[in-house]
DNA sequence: CATTGATGCGGAATTTAATTCGGCCATTAT
DNA sequence: ATAATGGCCGAATTAAATTCCGCATCAATG
């Protein structure tokens, strides 16, 4: 875990294309990450050498980012979701972006394509937590308002899908701003 | 693994409140679910075992729902990402809600508290997958309308964020629709 | 105030899984 | 045709997960 591991921060991708066999892992992966490189291959149709070997290639192209542990907001007292747009006119690239991240609160944040807004994925323990988070937003150097924001009860979640292969703007993962 | 699985489906939730050292370990296994007990132990503060008890007290009581591998988006094509608003009204619950939740573009479906719309999540090759997406839902049963859709380009992103404690309407987890 | 019970911890032992290794095909390039 | 590459398998090795057990702490109880 030394070589790989440096490997996967740099990002390297071998840009090779995921065949059916991959998907299938992946898709397995992101239902249940802690099985067992045995019945991982029993599911896919592989030794467990074999699963091994795709997994490790999967995670050294950058297909599979991290293997996280799904929380239960409610457990973690912060079941009030929101989405919030926030204009960014003046925005001056990561140094602001890298403030925001830093809120605990925020989950996700999203560039709008040809706009100049931001959608923020946030989840608070009530809803004054949230009046201060909008807040402090406003507040943030480069935000130049806070337009409108839904509260929302989530119903059905899952984490992020597959299906096939890359060619985009490379994603930056970021240090949890958590602990 | 057979009582123990057991007690997670069930979400046996003993209630229990998080102590600091729950959250550190919460917050460790968002980041990277791959480490073994020794470092988590170590990074916490407790020694192998005792981690292992409490990751596994974390799981049975429901504080961490699941283990996930983390797919980049642009490795399985489907680099899209929009917002799709939709109207529900005369919404008959739970089976045109598994239908929505079947399509493989939607990562996540979002009740909005007080209205009677649902906000997705999705995410699709292209816009001619995207615009295919959106005429499927509009066809699905108690869909009324489509009303808005925002595509985004995502800039940041990390998995759900825990902090703090528990007691709200209980959330799914769902099938993975996608194999 | 002492006793009992429950809870969480650490260290050692055991079981299980991850990882490495070598050899074998199949496909592709020379 | 032949060499080289890549991906697979089975066996062997290493590392981690898991279990076991005794100890300490704290709380409820007599």
């Amino acid at each position: 875990m030394d070589a790989e591991t440096d490997d996967i921060r740099q990002n390297k991708q071998p840009a090779r294309d995921l065949d059916p066999i991959d998907r299938k892992i992946l898709g397995v992966l992101v239902e249940d990450a802690t099985i067992s490189y045995a019945e991982l291959g029993e599911r896919v149709g592989l030794s467990p050498p074999a699963a091994h070997e795709r997994v490790k290639r999967l995670k050294r192209s950058g297909a599979i980012r991290a293997t996280s542990a799904i929380i239960d907001p409610r457990a973690v007292k912060k079941p009030l979701l929101a989405f919030v747009h926030i204009d960014t006119r003046g925005w001056g690239k990561t140094p602001e972006l890298m403030a925001v991240s830093k809120y605990p609160e925020v989950e996700e944040i999203h560039t709008v394509a040809g706009d100049t807004c931001m959608l923020l994925k946030v989840r608070t323990e009530d809803t004054r937590a949230l009046e201060g988070l909008l807040a402090r937003l406003y507040d943030t150097p480069g935000v130049t308002s806070t337009r409108s924001y839904v509260v929302l009860s989530t119903y059905l979640e899952r984490p992020v899908q597959p299906e096939i292969t890359p060619e985009w703007p490379a994603p930056k993962h970021m240090a949890n701003p958590m602990y």
